[in-house]
RNA sequence: UGCUCAGUAGUUCAGUGGUAGAAUAAUUGACUGUUAAUCAAGAGGUCGUAGGUUCGAAUCCUACCUGAGCAGCCA
């Protein structure tokens, strides 16, 4: 007899097996009893028929509480009536671990008391899919950055200066110096890209910003890849291939999950059809303007949710907006070549009002341009000197972009609010569990 | 940080000045195919905290605490 994880069971259709499981739920009446189970791969369902067993296993049946452990032994049967199309048919039951008054029932919860109790929420079955659906993205990230022959570049977590200004940052010490943690790996993506051409980190990122939103974490991971010799509109080609890419996979392996979430396979289908539309900003401004939702649009603003949202609901897949004004960007893109007020840049929105994705831009490569914009900034010099290098010696176009691991979950999955995109969310105000 | 809303049984909520309620979970019992099973029973409370108004406050007022939604910022 052979030990197997749920979502095995196919493999071992009239077989007598043992599974390690937790008890999810439980209906009996008084010659049968239904125990739903999960063993972390899957959910399905256990039978116990009183006339089939020993007085003492269907009496442990009877008994045992959510969130009970034990190996239950039996034969996997497929069966119509199974909303995993299989069940075992339990012979007998070894407990393991005791439970008693589990807090999460099966009715209703708020977010609060389910975030206060996040250690044990991560077991029901929509976190479950969610959490499997990350996995499978960050599976699928290293996959493809393997076969596009990109090498995994960490850049460190702490830092001594802020890339982008201290105000967002967390601040900690480094013996007796400041030092913050990294809300970007960026800058050091680029000294990367110009030793080994196309490269690209993957690590928890800081943002110290009060940002009480279903779209932000203070602390999530980003995908930075970076690639020397590369103009933007190759960048572009390789999000679009990465994003759709990322939903291929998901189609590929987590039907089960999807199932379970209830989002349709349909509507992720069209996200892998390559081009995605790019609009200018420029275009993206009247677009907005001729829909008369929005008075307050106007040249030089950056997009707010609503208007994120609209511009991509009126393409229906993912859309790349193009080349933003200067003064609305970090200091490091390349301006643009005819135009001095806007860079080489490209934001990609996901439809069904889930906003930015992906920021992107190619970098700047004048020296002079990229002190003057230091210095514009407010940033001291001192600390980029050895980013200013990269320009020094043997500078060549290059181009990049970043992707939020949580916001591309948060979309996949169809999930209202981006903290449950994560294991254990840091939010506004919420650092427990 | 601003605006809006909410804190009552383990949980989800009703109760808007006069004896603290329901559903559900948990507990006990019945039931041979249940899918949020069903049926029955008993049990479960410092009404967020502090102060005030009133003969009387879960209810009205003030402050504070906690959370949620939206906005700004961004991925």
């Amino acid at each position: 007899m052979e030990t197997i994880s749920i979502v095995d069971s196919k493999k071992y259709v009239d077989k007598k097996v043992k599974i390690g499981v937790w008890l999810t739920n439980k209906r009996s009446s008084g010659k049968i009893a239904f125990l739903q189970l999960r063993d972390g791969t899957a959910y399905f369902q256990g039978v116990v028929v009183k006339s089939d067993v020993s007085e003492e296993t269907f009496a442990l049946a009877k008994e045992v509480k959510q969130e009970e452990s034990m190996y239950v032994i039996g034969t996997i049967h497929e069966d119509a009536r199974s909303h995993f199309g299989y069940e075992i048919e339990i012979e007998d039951i070894e407990p393991v671990g005791a439970s008693k008054d589990y807090p999460i029932s099966p009715k209703d919860h708020g977010t609060d008391f389910l975030m206060d109790h996040r250690h044990l929420w991560l077991r029901s079955k929509r976190q479950f899919a969610i959490i499997k659906i990350r996995s499978e993205l960050i599976r699928a990230t290293y996959a493809f950055f393997h076969k596009e022959g990109f090498v995994k570049f960490d850049a460190p977590i702490l830092t001594g200066s802020a890339p982008e200004g201290t105000t967002e940052l967390f601040h900690t010490e480094y013996f007796d110096k400041d030092a913050y943690l990294s809300q970007s790996g960026q800058l050091y993506e680029e000294a990367g890209a110009m030793a080994y051409g196309k490269v690209f980190s993957f690590g928890p990122t800081f943002r110290a910003e009060k940002s009480k939103t279903r779209r932000h974490l203070i602390e999530f991971w980003m995908i930075e890849p970076e690639m020397a010799f590369t103009h933007q509109e190759e960048s572009l080609e390789i999000q679009e291939k990465y994003i759709a890419y990322l939903v291929q996979s998901v189609l590929d392996n987590c039907q089960y999950e999807l199932k379970l979430l209830g989002r349709d396979p349909k509507v992720l289908q069209r996200y892998t059809k390559l081009p995605y539309p790019r609009i200018s900003y420029d275009e993206a401004i009247e677009l907005l303007q001729k829909s008369g939702d929005f008075p307050d649009v106007k040249w030089g603003k950056d997009f707010g949710s609503p208007e994120e949202t609209y511009l991509a609901e009126h393409f229906n897949k993912p859309v790349f907006v193009l080349n933003y004004p200067k003064a609305i960007k970090p200091f490091y893109m390349k301006p643009h070549p005819t135009r001095k007020d806007v860079v080489i840049c490209a934001d990609l929105l996901a439809p069904e009002g889930y906003g930015e994705i992906i920021g992107g831009s190619e970098r700047a490569t004048d020296v002079a341009y990229l002190e003057k914009q230091i210095e514009k900034a407010g940033l001291d010099k001192a600390d980029y000197q050895w980013y200013l290098d990269l320009r020094r010696y043997g500078s060549v176009p290059h181009s990049g972009f970043g992707l939020g691991l949580e916001r591309a979950v948060t979309w996949i999955t169809g999930e209202e609010h981006i903290r449950e995109a994560i294991p254990f969310p840091r939010l506004l105000n919420r650092i427990y569990p």
